[in-house]
DNA sequence: CCAGTAATTATTCAAGCGTATAATTATTTT
DNA sequence: AAAATAATTATACGCTTGAATAATTACTGG
């Protein structure tokens, strides 16, 4: 009639755990979806017992919303801080923006799990609507910005309405194809989407984006 | 203690029935999202009583695909019976494949928010898999024969290799603008995205993709 | 108009859900 | 080293879930 031993545990900071816990919340949608992510799987797959999750977020929905917006961050960061993103003419770090949105890690069924299941839920939810708003028009306007920067650069300026549509265009053709790529990962060759994107993203705003033979 | 009366009720044919209840499904979806669809709601919806939903299918899951599948014939029918999309030249029929694709009734929330709950499933479910690729294939597949033909009606005839990345980029950026189209709705004015969409397949095909002035 | 049948409703079941609260224990404070 | 504190586990609760089964009743063919 012996109970099982308490489970041993070691406390850590706040910061640690709702970061351990987002992270847990994280895995469990983009392995299995949203209809996976109940506060005892998420608690399971964080090596924690499920009371702990409301010590920390005030419910499941608040877990979710910050989960969503820490998936969001990391995306975005992910392709802003790629190594060609950050360095060079305004048209090197245009394609260098292009090229690390279609490419591994941001291209991935994972993350398109993530970002296929939180938009659902942001459809009919609020909070989560906000978060995909600003997350949209934030990566948007980093597009905007390096398209006109490229376009003053090659002494074709345009008027703010037209880099708005140019802006709407690429950002729609990246989506699409991110989304492409990640939903049917075998369907595309090593390379394929991003090229496909770079050419794309050059033909609708007539800069020519290949890399040169020679640098710098 | 008088219990309620047993509800009164009609008989109706299998497929009838099976149509109601993928309607119902559809609707649930589309206004809260998966996880609203349990089997209780959706048979609230059809008006019938749970137990009937497993009578007519083998599984929750089994209805969930049924939907799916259903929504797909329906997006993809909305397009390719458009008006503008049966007839005229082969430039006119891209055209109005591009515009039905980005207008109403195919650009919606509710269609997004199916869309999103259906591939957040089948990312993880093998059957959900397979309709997601085959409707996928069979959008670009479509597009990919109305470009080659504008193509070769204006003497630009194409490498299949050139084909398949403008398919997949025109099917990029349709993909992407409907998204976000329906997904952000407030955000773009009325025809913008139609707009922005044709522009941007015309870019990308290098093909004038805009209605002459004098028809036939 | 009656008997048969299967479509539909009603009820039940075990498991899982999010949440609330009580009991412990690792760590900090003094 | 003892006491205080709060992080963590453990347990319980009421409700919902998908599914199974039993009870009815609308329709059909004679």
């Amino acid at each position: 009639m012996s109970s099982p031993p308490r489970r041993k545990f070691r406390r850590e900071t706040a910061s640690q755990r709702k970061d351990d816990l987002i992270a847990a919340t994280l895995q469990v949608i983009s392995e299995s979806g949203v209809r996976a992510a109940t506060v005892r799987t998420i608690a399971e797959r964080a090596e924690v017992t499920q009371g702990l999750i409301r010590h920390y977020f005030s419910s499941k929905e608040d877990l979710i919303a910050a989960a969503y917006e820490h998936h969001m961050t990391q995306m975005t960061d992910a392709v802003a801080t790629a190594k060609d993103v950050t360095a060079g003419t305004a048209r090197d770090r245009l394609a260098g923006f292009v090229m690390a949105s279609l490419s591994p890690p941001v291209v991935n069924p994972g993350w398109v799990a993530l970002w296929s299941g939180f938009l659902n839920e942001a459809l009919h939810d609020a909070d989560l609507n906000k978060i995909h708003q600003r997350t949209y028009h934030h990566f948007r306007d980093q597009l905007e910005a390096l398209i006109a920067e490229a376009l003053r650069e090659t002494d074709q300026p345009a008027t703010p309405e037209r880099l708005r549509q140019l802006a709407i265009a690429s950002n729609g053709v990246i989506d699409g194809l991110w989304l492409e790529g990640g939903a049917l990962p075998q369907e595309f060759a090593t390379g394929e989407l991003a090229k496909i994107g770079l050419d794309s993203v050059a033909a609708l705003t007539g800069l020519d984006l290949h890399r040169k033979a020679i640098d710098t």
